[in-house]
DNA sequence: GCTCCAACGTTGGTGAATCCAACGTTTCGA
DNA sequence: TCGAAACGTTGGATTCACCAACGTTGGAGC
């Protein structure tokens, strides 16, 4: 009943719910920190990635390709056209859609942040080889996938 | 740019950290629904199966066993208390310390609980063979134990 | 053409999970 | 004995996720 041993193995933490859930807390954090030298947020970083990923796109499309809600992306993307790292435009072929673009500098942050990202993962995945990562990436994957029906 | 296919493959989606994040939050969603079935939540559960896989404990050493912040372990404790599920007692041996104990309705509420998040489970990995389910749960365990210094 | 429904952007609000700062009390090591 | 550390507690902040509602616009069926 000492605090000494916080290491004693037991069965919740040995639930796959609960391994996920807490190396995705460990993520989060690290990614936090990532995000915090950009003075960013999580919201921001993904749609600037889908953005220079894919082009422009709707807000619609854009929280579709985020997972983000649609209400949560206008505020994030107000935030970062307020930065001028995006630019919103009403689309003249549908007047009901806005076509959310990539600003020059809104291109070099994402690509900035991609770097960072890129560090965070090596950090992330410290203890596990090439063959490794690939086996997990391709496990979250296919469970991605499997849940991917909304 | 279309609203049709939201399965492009592209990078942000192939990272490990966005792969970790997004299968979490539908684990957590999964989650939920099961903790909603009992009227808990996260930190109810994460408490009431500590409790009954490693027995009483001071609320700093659960807030510990759980990775729930000493404060965060207050509020939930006053819940599960309130519904009769644990007793917060005084520890006589150190008296800056409570003794956190499960009732019989505690332990009863955990094992159907348990029972839940079992079903959970299988459902969230129910694309993955039962070796491969072994191999994520390895591969989340050595990530976990390696960032587990905190 | 007109009607009805769907999609869009937007506002506003809710809840869970996480984390931090501060406080008074109690314990323990130097 | 004295100061540092741990404890429980209060109060607050942030991020993520979700939902309901509204007015506007587009499209499909009649």
């Amino acid at each position: 009943m000492e605090s000494t041993a916080p290491q004693s193995p037991a069965g919740l933490r040995t639930t796959p719910s609960w391994l996920l859930n807490q190396t995705a807390a460990h993520a989060t954090r690290l990614l936090s920190e990532g995000f915090a030298a950009h003075d960013l947020r999580g919201y921001h970083y993904r749609l600037l990635a889908a953005l220079a990923e894919d082009g422009p796109a709707s807000q619609a499309d854009l929280g579709r390709r985020c997972g983000i809600d649609r209400s949560d992306v206008v505020a994030a993307i107000n935030d970062l056209a307020g930065r001028g790292l995006v630019v919103r435009a009403p689309d003249p072929a549908d007047r009901r859609r806005n076509v959310i673009s990539l600003t020059a500098a809104g291109a070099d942050e994402a690509h900035r942040m991609g770097d960072t990202i890129g560090r965070v993962q090596d950090e992330l995945l410290a203890p596990l080889s090439t063959a490794e990562r690939d086996q997990l990436t391709r496990l979250l994957t296919r469970l991605l996938q499997h849940h991917a029906r909304r």
